[in-house]
DNA sequence: ACTCTGCCAAGAGGA
């Protein structure tokens, strides 16, 4: 993480009675800055700690108050209280403020605004960049900065570090500020572009935390003044800043919790009232508890929490600094770690430099999800529910394919070129490549170039870091390498090891966890391996950090991770520290509300369900241009916030061009079937399996409720099946009540660790359960296992984005559009070809007038045809035949169904007649039918897949199993939904996204889909 | 009133 701290460098002369104010990353050399490592209480005096994760926190809402998922509103009345609120507890603090340095050097109780992306564009223009690097340029002269253009794009705020940690070597100004007394306005020299909120950061002094020493704030004014594009901010601001600054020199410089505390009047009222709280509860170490009330400390933007311990203790906790921006609601359960205040027994405090606070800790996280939402957090939460519809992009595989290349390297610990190049070779040869290579269109040389680019920087990196022979060593890039780690790889942990961190409410698997060596110290530490443009990005920081503090979680404490720019051949080892771990925390907590928000479908007071609730959007043209998510975004925005966005946010044109194809029918269809979707979702949802039980529940609690084989033992022989998939056989001694079938997905625990792997139940008899694992268990230490049942929502997700996907812009989605939202009558053709009964005569004297009539409209139908008919009126029959003569006119077909029984059913009667491909998993298809299925295949290569594929004129899959590439690719004549009033809409329409035209079987009167929510059922 | 099925994941990169 980068480094941020505030400061204030006087000017050398005062007659221009100016004061700069400038966020740099520690560690200079320049005197300026110096000050700051050499002399401790300068330090304190100078620089407070900037914690800019919070303008994310809490997005900005115009509309104060009314939002209920936007706090700001309500905590910025609370927390601008260096400007606006004149009885604020700064200031009474400054009333006794001392000066701690005689010279020009004061720390101000000042305000720092950070500026908006025009203004950053117009500072752009003046020709002023927004990196700077004080080791090389070096030097502040007159307020300006010489550009040093070379330093890398770094730090894109968002997380701020810790002060104490060691420092990162270059010296980045993020902005700087002028405030210029005479014309009381506070100028903006340069800036960071990140930032769209005003953080107000309060100085206070004198505390023995560096966290302490900084308060964020933000202030709806001058948020609102930064939209409207004002380049300065008027100060009668500045006045305040002035005489804040002045009377910080008379006051004695101490702010801390135990002040806080006695001179706050509500407070002390609190205090009271609540003293006689149960003391027994301890959040000195953390502890899961449920939030009994929420009250905020007007006065200052606190928190003051009632939690309840599962052991009905009660205490209070008061949320400091920047964890007083997490929404919090009653009845929420959070892991809380926190201090005692001293005297106060049943009081706990948890403030920037000590304690965590994780709400809804059992909804885990993954580690790219959370740092995802650094950039938009709006995108995260859509794609959480939408997933996949930026998947099977080329680049992105490459980009998978490079990470399986390098950790395959360093398992089998191949360090010439020659061994690098066999690596590939072999990954190249392996079958189920075929598969992604066809998804995305590529072919094996494609893969074999693109990855042969890297085999050299793959050798420098196994030369530098894994084998530092002297004689081999070439110090190749002198240049880049003063920040680079300095060490060496001495072993391999493990790779793509899984953790699950319910402490922290996160998740993640880590490319490769090394031993390290690092000037005689030795640790352990994560890698993670990026293949892209090395940018150091918040987000990449940030994911390194997440996987230091999981890792600390489930064993020894890590501090500091390794993080790799292979195409550049750059890697540096990323620190960890509390303010990280604090911002990323809070960042966490917003986005897990944000989830919550969004499973939960409101309905309003006609009855009708109401458009999600997003967070903001962020104002970026090239990246919202270029979103995938970009149309459904736009959608949403068109139904919910658009008018609410500033004119300068590009969303405000870029959201209706975005959705120009759509009518409002359309996008209320897709949020109104989303909200069905979810409300069903949270129905059934009531009696699945509970993840959270396998952290919550002991081992024998979980088998007592079905879900779970608990302690038994892996037997010595695991076998590699195919690539990556490990045959696991568990067996245990006397009766289990097993509930678990055959291809079943279980999670793997182990006593001291949950979700160590996870797989597919391959067989199971009495005493034995076959698993094909992800991982090779047998190096484990570990002797006993618990065997957990899991239910995964993928098909809420697998809905959500068919629906999503109907608001692309194709012809095949506006065609469905208009015939499943529009409700466009069927057209026929005029006349049919005689074609028809030449091929298909046999066929159609077999059926009665009612199936040759349907068999004929069919055949007519230009977009689609729906076939009802009772029990026993021969669908299927009409069905086959259709099929048939299809095949004979030279088309092709698609046979979908919800079940495989019934895609089965149809397919048994077309054996011999048609040639078909049966998808889906052999183990659910009928035993007739394997030979059909995709595994029949002795395809090479993906050109040879597709061949394979595309001679098949008849397919027959499940709805569900139509994620399958092949549907992708392939585009059919005709899609047949056989038993389609078993299926919901949003299930099928993928299939029909695959085909011109589709006919819909069924019988109305027959067994309709299960809904369980009776508010969905209508 | 009847019914009971599908799904592996976290991350691959880019502003």
């Amino acid at each position: 993480m980068s480094k941020l701290r505030v400061s204030k460098i006087p000017k050398e002369d005062d007659n221009q009675k100016k004061i700069s104010l400038y966020f740099v990353k520690s560690g200079t050399k320049k005197t300026n800055i110096n000050l700051s490592s050499q002399n401790e209480e300068a330090k304190h005096d100078l620089f407070g700690q900037n914690t800019l994760s919070n303008n994310r926190v809490f997005p900005r809402s115009e509309n104060s108050g009314e939002n209920q998922f936007d706090l700001t509103t309500e905590n910025n009345k609370q927390k601008s209280i260096c400007l606006t609120n004149k009885n604020s507890p700064s200031k009474k603090l400054n009333a006794n403020n001392k000066i701690l340095r005689d010279d020009h050097i004061q720390s101000p109780d000042y305000v720092l605004p950070t500026p908006s992306k025009t203004h950053l564009r117009k500072i752009k223009k003046q020709g002023i960049k927004r990196k700077f690097d004080f080791s090389e340029s070096g030097v502040i002269n007159d307020n300006k900065i010489v550009n040093n253009p070379k330093i890398h794009k770094t730090c894109r705020s968002g997380i701020s570090v810790e002060p104490n940690n060691e420092c990162p070597k270059k010296d980045i100004v993020d902005y700087i500020y002028t405030l210029d007394t005479n014309s009381k306005r506070l100028n903006k020299i340069v800036s960071n572009e990140n930032i769209e909120n005003i953080n107000f950061l309060t100085k206070k002094d004198n505390c023995q935390n560096w966290a302490d020493t900084v308060t964020p704030c933000t202030n709806n004014d001058n948020v609102n003044r930064f939209k409207n594009n004002e380049h300065d901010i008027e100060c009668n601001d500045a006045a305040a800043i002035e005489s804040s600054v002045t009377s910080y020199n008379n006051s004695p410089n101490k702010i801390n919790v135990d002040l806080l505390f006695n001179n706050s009047d509500i407070f002390d009222n609190i205090i009271y009232e609540e003293f006689e709280e149960n003391q027994t509860l301890s959040l000195e170490s953390c502890t899961k508890c449920q939030i009994v009330s929420v009250q905020p400390l007007t006065s200052c933007g606190e928190l003051i929490l009632r939690l309840k311990g599962t052991d009905d203790g009660i205490v209070t906790c008061l949320l400091h600094g920047a964890w007083a921006t997490c929404q919090v609601n009653v009845g929420d359960f959070a892991n809380v770690t926190a201090k005692p205040i001293l005297d106060k027994p049943g009081f706990w405090i948890v403030d920037n430099n000590y304690g965590s606070f994780v709400l809804n800790p059992d909804t885990l996280i993954s580690g790219t999800t959370l740092v995802g939402s650094v950039f938009c957090m709006r995108k995260t939460v859509l794609s959480d529910g939408y997933k996949g519809l930026d998947s099977d992009s080329k680049i992105m595989f490459i980009g998978s394919l490079l990470h399986t290349l390098l950790q395959e390297v360093l398992k089998i610990k191949a360090s010439s070129h020659k061994d690098i190049f066999k690596a590939v070779e072999q990954m190249i040869s392996k079958k189920e490549l075929l598969y992604s290579l066809y998804s995305c269109a590529m072919t094996i040389d494609d893969a074999k170039t693109e990855l042969k680019s890297f085999v050299p920087l793959i050798f420098n990196f196994v030369q530098q870091y894994i084998k530092p022979s002297k004689s081999l060593c070439v110090p190749t890039k002198q240049k880049s390498g003063k920040d680079e780690w300095i060490g060496e790889i001495t072993g391999i942990a493990d790779i793509e090891e899984n953790i699950w961190a319910p402490k922290l409410g996160l998740k993640g698997k880590i490319d490769v966890t090394v031993h390290t060596k690092s000037n005689l110290k030795k640790k352990i530490m994560p890698l993670e391996l990026k293949t892209g443009r090395a940018s150091f990005s918040t987000e990449h920081r940030g994911q390194v950090i997440l996987y230091t503090m999981m890792m600390s979680e489930i064993g020894s404490l890590v501090d500091s991770g390794l993080l790799l720019y292979l195409r550049e051949g750059i890697m540096k080892e990323i620190m960890t520290g509390n303010a990280e771990r604090r911002d990323l925390m809070i960042l966490r907590n917003q986005l897990v509300q944000y989830l919550e928000i969004i499973k939960q479908t409101a309905v309003d007071d006609h009855g009708r369900i109401t458009a999600p609730t997003l967070p903001d959007p962020i104002n970026h043209r090239s990246a919202c241009m270029k979103c995938p998510y970009n149309t459904l975004c736009s959608a949403a925005l068109r139904i919910n916030g658009l008018d609410h966005l500033p004119e300068s946010n590009v969303l405000k044109t870029l959201a209706l061009s975005c959705t120009a194809h759509l009518k409002m029918e359309h996008i209320q269809y897709v949020f109104h079937w989303s909200g069905l979707l979810r409300m069903e979702n949270a129905e059934s949802h009531k009696d699945k399996i509970k993840v959270e039980d396998i952290w919550n529940l002991s081992p024998q609690q979980r088998e007592e409720n079905g879900n779970c084989l608990s302690n038994v033992q892996l037997q010595k022989d695991v076998k590699e099946v195919t690539n990556g998939t490990y045959k696991h056989i568990f067996t245990w001694i006397g009766a289990k009540n097993v509930n678990i079938n055959e291809g079943e997905y279980l999670i793997v625990s182990c006593p001291e660790r949950i979700a160590v792997a996870a797989g597919t139940v391959k067989s199971l008899s009495s005493n034995l359960v076959t698993l094909y694992l992800e991982r090779d268990l047998s190096t484990h230490k570990s002797s006993t296992w618990h065997l957990d049942r899991y239910e995964s929502q993928s098909l809420l997700s697998f809905n959500l984005t068919n629906l999503a996907s109907l608001l692309d812009e194709t012809d095949e989605t506006r065609s469905l559009r208009e015939a499943i939202i529009s409700l466009d009558i069927p057209k026929f053709a005029p006349k049919l070809s005689s074609k028809i009964l030449k091929v298909g005569n046999d066929l159609l004297s077999s059926l009665n007038e009612g199936q040759k009539s349907a068999v004929f409209q069919s055949v007519a139908a230009q977009k689609y045809v729906l076939i009802k008919g009772m029990p026993g009126t021969g669908k299927t029959a009409t069905v086959v035949a259709l099929v048939i003569l299809a095949v004979r006119l030279g088309q092709t077909v698609l046979i979908t169904s919800h079940t495989h029984s019934a895609v089965d059913n149809v397919l048994l009667r077309l054996i011999g007649k048609v040639d078909f491909l049966r998808l889906g998993s052999s183990n659910r298809i009928h035993a007739d039918l394997i030979q059909y299925g995709e595994d029949n295949n002795s395809c090479k290569t993906p050109e040879e897949l597709e061949t394979f594929y595309n001679s098949k004129p008849v397919v027959g899959v499940t709805c569900f199993g139509s994620g399958h590439p092949l549907l992708g690719r392939r585009k059919f004549d005709l899609c047949l939904v056989d038993e389609a009033t078993q299926i919901l809409q949003p299930t099928v329409l993928r299939p029909l996204l695959s085909a011109k035209k589709f006919i819909l079987v069924g019988d109305p009167d027959q067994l309709s889909p299960l809904v369980k929510n009776s508010e969905a059922k209508k």
